[in-house]
DNA sequence: CCCGTCGTTATTTTT
DNA sequence: TAACGACGGG
């Protein structure tokens, strides 16, 4: 008998969900239900093969995901909410906060996010201006992805720089002073103690008999790590390991993502199964024709070809329009006409490369009165009034943070200036920063500030009880006496309690909430004044933010662990809901989006603007880099359920320059019989006509060419070089060739004639 | 301490 | 072009 949510599924959802025994990779396009099938798959193991909730982990990348998946999976099976169904950091944060002395950090860590790390890395190597700090930041964090460490051998492929190590050394030393973590450690971290602790690998592999992945494509090499070092593949009796994910939808690699993950799984994973979902829920076939015409193009894949549940639908149109301001116009007039017609804003979503590209459409859309919405642009974390009152709240949880406390000490003025700060961080020396600057000689100024910092400090503490197990739990921490299951005592207790606390009435007895905390943070510690002010001057809604701020925290308990929760949630989740989205109602508006923020997104209609080579693909020359810059496209494409649109234009205002531009080389790789074409189609997409010239006749976009050295090639860019000398007479034909091998070359072919031949027309 | 001006720089960014 | 950060004068 099969239980309804089964029968619900196709043929390969349904054995993806039954599937055991080996480990299982599903190799799952877009739109077609993998969420569905891994939550189903949640639900199947509890109900029907009685697998102990508590067992199953489930990693998602970001909090979002792994909010639905939650969500969805207790819809089918209750028992789901004891299952551990969270995003990677998160659980790294939870193992970190459960083994904090053998990663070496503060059981009370927070997590330092990308501009903390600059700060931090300038005190550590002072000589560093701010510009190189980011840009060393930005390597330390790839080489955290990479899971190498200062004293890697391989260390120099994320950055040859000879000085990296040791800057990357001077980090990591001053990161541990402060007990804190950042993102990579997150990962990082817990891999290594699993690695360096056979009893707490022991002690993991006993808890997690199931682990899933969501979107395992964009997983980076620590991840993987990571993953290995907790199913205990290497080890007897294995965790059964499902990843789900799309090898075509690998768009973070900048990130250090790595496709490769998921292309060799079934090597690293020895005896794995594949299952292909190829059925697609949200679009059309011709938009998934679309598709698919363009991902063919890639070499690294696995390759699988999504069949449409929905029919024919309308063909994708591609719009060549002369310059930007066409195109937002364009864009203005498809929507407004389809509004007109009875459809909503909401339908319509515009895509963009780069979010620079926004500004166009937001004037015009302002100008017209169209309502939109851009996402991603402004992040509530990064808000300067935010970050203070998260430092003091940081700072109240782990007086180490020599960050939080740089941020707060002087703000408002205590006559605390930097000179005194870094005196009293080398007192301090990587222990409790305000015993430190309590028991210094300071001047009288500094001496006064210290003190009225220190008895707000108190006073805030005071707000949050300090458990009396906390010296005990730090002891058994110490030694690791985990029991395997102590989450299913916790929440066997936690739900006790709050069936006593419901049982004992609607408010009566309403237990403290964080937000009372939050709200006296910003009062007493004169942040709200400070910011009244600022708002007073600027015109900014900084104490609206703070007081957002102080909402959200209601969902967490005035203890010493909501603080944490609270913390944890803020920063490893940087997406704070606005109340419209808290309160359910959406308005009614465009998305103005750029395609890396649409992942896992779907709107009705889609407009990808932009396609030109240099916007998109940014690199058209770059063979690997276009890979990525392919299946971001793709990804775009499978975003749209009944009308896609590309638009190109012939001109672009670039950096202040107005530049000719060229059709982007996926256009030509759409298949044109399958496509409408408006507009005036540039000579560039159609023959490359190069004004008689015999050269650029012969050599134009689409030619099968062969090469001496290089083999049989399409041509796929044609074009005068438009490099220096703006004289007419030096301008070379130049040709870029794609290389069935897979490599694009360039060429001029007036030099080149005798090697690089046409192929007749057949 | 605030404000103006000059110079620099210009992908994508789940956590 | 435009937006942001660094720096110096009031």
């Amino acid at each position: 008998m099969e239980p309804d949510y089964l029968s619900v599924l196709n043929d390969q959802q349904k054995e993806a969900v039954v599937h055991e025994g080996s480990s299982l990779l599903i190799l799952a396009g877009a739109g077609s239900g993998k969420t569905r099938v891994i939550t189903t798959k949640i639900a199947y193991l509890i109900s029907q093969k009685n697998i102990n909730p508590f067992s199953i982990l489930a990693v998602t990348f970001t909090k979002k995901a792994a909010a639905e998946m939650k969500e969805r999976a207790q819809l089918l099976e209750e028992r789901s909410r004891y299952c551990q169904i969270r995003t990677f950091h998160s659980w790294g944060a939870y193992f970190l906060r459960k083994y904090p002395v053998f990663a070496g950090v503060s059981p009370d860590f927070t997590v330092y996010d990308d501009d903390d790390m600059v700060t931090l890395l300038m005190k550590a190597v002072p000589s560093l201006k701010k510009k190189d700090a980011s840009h060393y930041v930005k390597k330390i964090s790839l080489a955290k992805d990479y899971c190498l460490l200062p004293d890697s051998e391989d260390l120099f492929t994320v950055d040859s720089d000879s000085r990296f190590p040791e800057i990357y050394k001077a980090y990591e030393d001053r990161l541990k002073q402060t007990g804190n973590v950042d993102f990579g450690d997150l990962i990082l971290l817990p891999y290594l103690v699993m690695k360096d602790n056979p009893k707490i690998r022991h002690e993991i592999h006993q808890r997690y008999k199931v682990i899933m992945v969501d979107e395992y494509q964009d997983s980076n090499v620590a991840q993987f790590n990571l993953l290995k070092m907790l199913s205990g593949a290497e080890e007897d009796n294995p965790a059964y390991v499902c990843v789900v994910g799309d090898d075509d939808q690998s768009i973070y690699k900048f990130r250090g993502a790595e496709v490769r993950n998921i292309l060799n799984f079934q090597k690293d994973f020895k005896g794995t199964d594949l299952i292909r979902l190829e059925t697609n829920y949200r679009s059309t076939q011709e938009i998934l024709d679309c598709a698919d015409s363009i991902v063919r193009n890639n070499h690294e894949r696995i390759g699988k070809t999504l069949v449409s549940h929905r029919g024919k639908g309308v063909q994708p149109a591609l719009v060549f329009l002369p310059g930007q301001d066409d195109e937002t116009e364009f864009c203005s007039e498809l929507i407004s006409q389809s509004v007109e017609k009875g459809g909503s804003y909401s339908d319509w979503a515009i895509l963009y490369r780069t979010n620079a590209q926004s500004l166009g459409f937001e004037t015009e859309f302002l100008h017209r009165k169209i309502p939109y919405e851009v996402v991603g642009s402004l992040k509530f974390y990064e808000r300067e009034e935010i970050k203070d009152a998260l430092s003091w709240i940081s700072f109240i949880a782990n007086p180490r943070d020599e960050i939080a406390f740089r941020r707060i000490i002087n703000k408002p003025v205590r006559g605390i200036g930097p000179g005194t700060q870094d005196k009293i961080l080398a007192a301090a020396a990587g222990n409790n920063i305000l015993l430190a600057m309590d028991q210094m000689s300071l001047t009288k100024k500094a001496r006064a500030g210290a003190d009225s910092f220190k008895s707000v400090f108190d006073e805030l503490s005071a707000l949050i009880p300090q458990p009396e197990e906390s010296l005990e739990s730090n002891a058994s921490l110490a030694q690791s006496a985990l029991s395997v299951f102590d989450d299913e005592k916790e929440a066997l207790e936690e739900e006790k309690k709050e069936s006593e606390v419901s049982a004992a009435d609607d408010g009566t007895i309403e237990a403290a909430r964080l937000s009372v905390f939050v709200e006296a943070v910003i009062k007493k510690t004169g942040l709200e004044d400070f910011h009244a002010a600022q708002d007073e001057i600027g015109g900014t809604q900084k104490v609206l933010n703070l007081h957002e701020l102080v909402n959200s925290a209601v969902l967490y308990e005035c203890n010493r662990k909501g603080l944490l929760d609270f913390l944890d949630h803020i920063s490893l989740d940087r997406t704070l809901e606005t109340q419209e989205e808290l309160s359910g109602q959406k308005e009614d508006r465009v998305t103005l989006i750029t395609i890396h923020n649409t992942k896992g997104l779907e709107f009705p209609k889609v407009i990808i603007t932009g396609m030109e080579n240099e916007i998109f693909p940014r690199m058209p020359d770059n063979t690997e880099e276009l890979e990525e810059e392919r299946r971001l496209f793709y990804v775009g494409i499978t975003r749209a359920k009944n009308e896609l649109y590309f638009t190109s234009c012939s001109v672009r205002r670039l950096y202040g320059r107005t530049n000719a531009m060229s059709p982007s080389v996926f256009l030509k790789e759409l298949d044109g019989e399958k496509i409408r074409v408006l507009g005036t189609k540039p000579q560039a997409f159609i023959s490359n006509d190069g004004a008689g010239d015999p050269v650029a006749k012969k050599y134009c976009v689409g030619a099968q060419v062969y090469h001496d050295d290089w083999g049989y090639g399409q041509i796929v860019r044609a074009a005068y070089s438009d490099t220096e000398g703006d004289e007419e007479d030096n301008r070379e034909w130049v040709v870029s060739v794609s290389f069935d091998t897979g490599g694009i070359k360039k060429f001029i072919p007036k030099y080149q004639a005798s090697s690089l031949i046409v192929c007749s027309d057949e």
